[in-house]
DNA sequence: GAACGCATGTAATCAGTTACATGATTGC
DNA sequence: GCAATCATGTAACTGATTACATGCGTTC
């Protein structure tokens, strides 16, 4: 689909490193806003990113283990008393580069899956109840999500933060989030009161 | 997270699938609307649906070995002469019980993936040339994708289909479909414009 | 004679999910 | 006594990507 030249088969050896692996670049950035545990970074993406990246436990404290072999990061135990040891990590300066590289670099065109799009398409082949059923659970699901922003909005939004350039780019990141769910959500609600129309045309 | 109760450890024999492996699913969904070899569903993601899932051939492949083996579909050669031979699947009984399953499940609340956005939210930590950068050629990305539906349309929008009753709910996808694409393309268009002013504030 | 369309696949690897494992403290 | 929050991980598996492999016919 794309051709490849392999006219210069050598001279690779700049970065070791070329795209994806999305996950160990946004944690390295999150690791370069401010120093961090796992607990922390899951929480981040629970609070501010979940809702176009997300990883579980296991993955991240696997990558931050990776992270931390790779020299991208430093780790730092604080004991506590009444609770259980943080493991704090922060950005080297080798981090910093491989961070830096990454933000220059294009971002790849690969597809965006959407299981409910997907499953949408085939609603042909059951009935319209069914079809109802999978919009109507959706919509909550967007109004959720929508939700979700707006109390990230008042809890996060307007806080001091160690790199206050950051947060022009948070905000218009969720802005484009914000735009497109309500889009979806206008689609949404436009099929639903059809449906139902047809469905049950009383009045 | 989620609780899981374990009290009915017995008595799961009824489907041996519970969601997931989407793909499995589209695939079905494909053949039920026409019989197809592997080459003819390729075609039919990139054309049609490979804005919101795609997979490579090599998937493609492998998945309906697995769905012949579990008598989901069956094939049929079709010996050609000046092309290869092709391999013809078609839906089973057993295959229309799995798709009309999975249609009647709820979807599953799975984040999206949004490279952009991810990458997108750290070009606090870059330049605001970098960060222009990625707009514009997302901007490129989205309106290619905006042009690819807009082909689609003319060219397999309004012909006779074996499954009529499957177009009102694609229609419904591209609506959806395109309705963020045009939401998100105004959203990068206003911050490309307020970059382009800060960067090179003349006249 | 190069590139493209047709047509099918295997092998190795990587990314991501699920299940499992532990344990103290605080609030209801 | 029960659930939630804090806190860190390992092992097994599945889903998806990348690289590799083949080969004929048609069009430029």
């Amino acid at each position: 689909m794309r051709e490849q030249l392999e006219t210069l088969t050598e001279g690779n050896e700049t970065s070791e490193s070329s795209s994806r692996n999305t996950l160990r670049y946004i944690m390295l950035g999150l690791l370069w806003a401010r120093p961090m545990s796992g607990y922390d970074i899951k929480q981040t993406f629970e609070r501010a990113i979940a809702s176009y990246w997300n990883a579980g436990n296991s993955q991240i404290y696997t990558t931050l283990k990776n992270l931390h072999k790779a020299g991208l990061i430093d780790a730092e135990i604080i004991v506590q008393t009444s609770r259980p040891n943080r493991k704090v990590y922060r950005l080297t300066r080798a981090g910093e580069e491989e961070l830096s590289h990454w933000l220059q670099e294009d971002v790849p065109e690969r597809f965006t899956k959407d299981e409910f799009l997907a499953k949408l398409f085939f609603c042909g082949a059951a009935s319209d109840d069914v079809a109802l059923a999978h919009l109507q659970s959706h919509r909550e699901s967007l109004l959720k999500q929508l939700a979700h922003m707006e109390w990230a909005r008042r809890e996060y939004g307007s806080r001091p933060v160690r790199r206050p350039h950051l947060l022009e780019y948070q905000l218009l990141v969720r802005e484009y989030k914000e735009a497109i769910l309500k889009a979806g959500l206008e689609v949404t609600e436009k099929a639903i009161a059809r449906l139902e129309q047809r469905l049950n045309p009383q009045s």
